[in-house]
DNA sequence: GTGAAAGCGCTAACAT
DNA sequence: ATGTTAGCGCTTTCAC
């Protein structure tokens, strides 16, 4: 392994004016300046990032905490951080946590041990409280809201999004609605029940239906809520693909959509435009762009990010 | 930023000492060991990694050369590395490259540089011959064959699946056949109109529509394929989002699916699913998980993956 | 079992 | 304009 050292001894100049053409500075004389490039050159000599990154203390590396690898939703966000970093010529490096708390503090600890320059969280298993702390060592980012100032985020209004979904489906005449959700224990499906209490009045359990993330977990979710006593007439899922599996189940069972059954799914995916399912899209890529471009100017902003319903033909 | 330094005298030892506890090191007294972790406990201290990485010389980190980021097909491979990174408790970092050559070897230059212990190339812009080179720096694998002993591959044979898809489609009567590929310059392309003429006898252009990445230019070659004078009976889609938008354009022209119009797509993706189209499933994901095994062994194997048709409606 | 000291490869302050 | 040198924070001989 060449290093600068030997470079400096070959090119009979010392490691400083070596270090200052690799750099780029000013002041260096043209033939030293060019014998160093011809030396680089010939020993095909490149520099170990990794002592610079120690002396800089700076990786122009950014983590991406994402609690799936496989999930439709968060590929969108990392889509969007992924356009600015090549823009920004910064690096990403993914981080999977399977909402592990104990995966998400090994994270934060890389920032802390300098690896990251900033972290963005997609989503999370930890208090805020936990986390915090880890902002005295780089940026931090969220994709949801969270009221604490150290604590940029690149979000949209869930809860209004919620709102306007189960509106459209009370608007056109429905009342027994049902929704699935990822995690019981998330914010996002209590701020859908809370949503759903607020334009419905009461909320039954029984028309909800957890751990949906696939289309698969939605064709089952609807098999469950189409043997239903009352059988809900419009369901809610918490994406395209879920919705797409409430789909399939339910013409399985020779229901017509949106007659028998209507459905909106969420996050405008492909399969959404293909099976003609109305929609809301919360602009997770704007959301990755958004929170990228927060993390690398260490900002703590708040920025919204507006969210939209495509109306198709299954409600 | 406190140092390994300041625990070695705050906790009244040297540094190799606390060195030896950080690393869990037999030889050090029950004492010193607890005073160590409960200096470094109080003063909050984690190592700094790019110390670390610069010592050993690496980083447990892969780079993933990926063209885009926000295809469904690179997407699979992404998650199976990812799924074995975290296993395995590597990191996984993301290299975008949209094709282009210099970024490639922008990238080449990083596992140089030792920021990476290895590289999986999804697919390159570059000849081998740039590439190897590079395999003095670290493991490189590749998710597309190739006979070149320096690189490992996990691959599947597309052309042989190719051959299937359009031996499907003969036997099903169909002889004007047309199909889509991503790149015009691609390997995949080639083989593909290699595996067209083999088994069609000969191959027309105006049957083939390469840029083909979404739905949308899915929905746009099957707009110029169904209004061809000869139009074809039957297409071949190079991934199934591609797929879906064929079906809508043919579905907006009041054809039959699979009457008047014949669709196979390819990566079995929630869009194929939901459509009921028949696909040919190149196990992308398995493909990765492969490559990370591949790469962390630093084995140069070459290791198959099978693919397999999955029959579904639109045949 | 423990510490001193020599590096890993680089940058930057300082001197000239 | 250029070189010397002191680090960056850690690991790892080597000696005791």
């Amino acid at each position: 392994m060449t290093n600068i050292k030997d470079i400096a001894r070959l090119a009979g100049v010392s490691v400083s004016t070596v270090s200052r053409v690799l750099n780029n500075y000013k002041h260096v004389a043209r033939d030293k300046r060019e014998s160093v490039l011809r030396v680089i050159e010939e020993m095909n000599y490149t520099p170990n990032k990794n002592a610079i990154d120690l002396i800089r203390g700076e990786t122009r590396t950014i983590g991406v905490i994402l609690p799936y690898n496989n999930n439709p939703a968060f590929d969108q966000i990392l889509n969007g951080i992924l356009n600015k970093a090549l823009e920004h010529d910064f690096s990403i490096t993914v981080l999977p946590s399977i909402y592990s708390k104990e995966k998400e503090v090994e994270y934060l600890k890389k920032l802390k041990s300098k690896l990251y320059d900033g972290i963005i969280i997609t989503s999370r298993a930890n208090d805020w409280e936990t986390i915090i702390p880890y902002t005295g060592y780089g940026s931090i980012v969220s994709c949801e809201y969270t009221q604490h100032k150290e604590i940029g985020c690149s979000y949209m209004d869930r809860y209004s999004s919620y709102l306007d979904a189960f509106q459209l489906l009370k608007n056109k005449g429905h009342y027994a609605v049902a929704f699935t959700t990822a995690r019981i224990e998330s914010n996002s499906t209590k701020q859908m029940i809370g949503a759903y209490k607020e334009v419905f009045g009461e909320f039954q359990p029984k028309y909800h239906i957890s751990g949906c993330l696939c289309l698969e977990d939605g064709y089952k979710a609807a098999e469950h809520f189409l043997h239903l006593p009352e059988r809900p007439t419009a369901v809610y899922a918490n994406g395209d693909e879920v919705a797409g599996g409430i789909y399939l189940y339910a013409k399985s069972q020779q229901l017509k959509i949106p007659a028998d059954l209507a459905i909106i799914g969420q996050e405008n995916q492909p399969i959404g435009i293909g099976m003609g399912i109305t929609t809301v899209d919360h602009q997770l890529t704007k959301i990755g762009e958004q929170a990228f471009s927060l993390v690398i100017k260490k900002s703590r902003e708040k920025v919204k990010i507006p969210y939209h319903i495509v109306e198709r033909d299954s409600v």
